[in-house]
DNA sequence: CCAGTTATTGACTGATCGGTTCCAAATTCG
DNA sequence: CGAATTTGGAACCGATCAGTCAATAACTGG
């Protein structure tokens, strides 16, 4: 996954992955049957590890939006720790638009990300922690959009004051 | 340009490339010395023409919110109506960032719009059109990172409602 | 019209691509 | 213990990759 995630899968060969996963030629065609079909198991272990852990927190926060700006303030110390790699559905939607299941499974996990978000919204317009006269879910795409550009910025422009005050503008949206 | 655009670097072979200019392997060759140098000459071309439209269009225009909130849902007609291509410079952010010749190119275009986005907010907040209250270049930061989500999110999930609404909620941010 | 220069060509190169095959070693089961 | 089956691996496949080059064509000034 982590081949996948910081080239690409065009410029990932199989050798790569051969080297990378430690097994032979063979094997790996015998246990994934194609390089497609690895990449595809890849970008579905992300989503179910990063993008649920994503989800996950913001389902538990008791206050949203600490939750929301510390969700995406670790996502900038990430890219500013190691810009290469970036965020692989930020990568897979960008190099493979042309491939309908990598673009589907994508838009399912920015949905699932966009859901938690809402209801993570919604709880905390119930407590009047934001605005009462803005829409959760129109909140919560804005900032579905919004934390892809800030992957995006992570890898073309790694500047903490820039990454982290584009975040403290977008969370100013909320009221 | 459109090839590189379209399909990305490491998808496109020299044999496309021959065949989408019209020219043979060796003119290509001589003129442009090797894959990778198109490559940056594409980018070039790219940048001089798309993002200097955008940051013409903000330098020239009088009322600035609704030249950029035009700019924005533009950009979405154009992901809308094709959304493979998307945007050259967030595919070369993405797929090329362990390329430094790259990144600093998209990282310098990048701040150019950041650039005219902050000296047209600036003309705003005299004119009073936005708050007063808001650092002109913050906000064009939080904009440039807001507009590279709305690419990935064109290609990702070409929804209109879902793109046009966070186009929205983003502008409500210059409040 | 021609000698000299530049531009263009497409066949060719070695390397590498994703994928297969077939054999040997290990494991399972009667 | 031994026949049958699964697993693992290196050699190999045609195709395609980016890049080169000697030969030819086109143009130049005299």
């Amino acid at each position: 996954m982590k081949l996948f995630w910081r080239q690409g899968f065009e410029a990932t060969s199989t050798e790569d992955l051969v080297e990378g996963l430690g097994i032979t030629r063979g094997s790996l065609y015998k246990a994934f049957g194609s390089k497609e079909q690895l990449y595809a198991m890849a970008l579905r272990r992300y989503c179910q590890h990063h993008a649920a852990a994503l989800i996950e927190m913001l389902d538990r926060a008791e206050q949203v939006r600490p939750a929301i700006r510390a969700a995406l303030l670790e996502l900038v110390e990430t890219d500013l720790a190691d810009p290469v790699p970036g965020c692989l559905l930020v990568n897979a939607a960008t190099e493979r638009s042309a491939h309908p299941d990598t673009v589907q499974q994508v838009s399912r996990t920015m949905g699932q990300i966009e859901s938690a978000l809402a209801g993570a919204l919604e709880r905390a317009r119930v407590r009047g922690d934001i605005a009462a006269d803005k829409e959760p879910r129109e909140l919560a795409q804005f900032l579905t959009t919004f934390l892809q550009g800030l992957r995006v910025m992570g890898k073309a422009r790694a500047d903490r004051a820039f990454l982290e005050n584009s975040v403290e503008v977008a969370l100013g949206a909320l009221d």
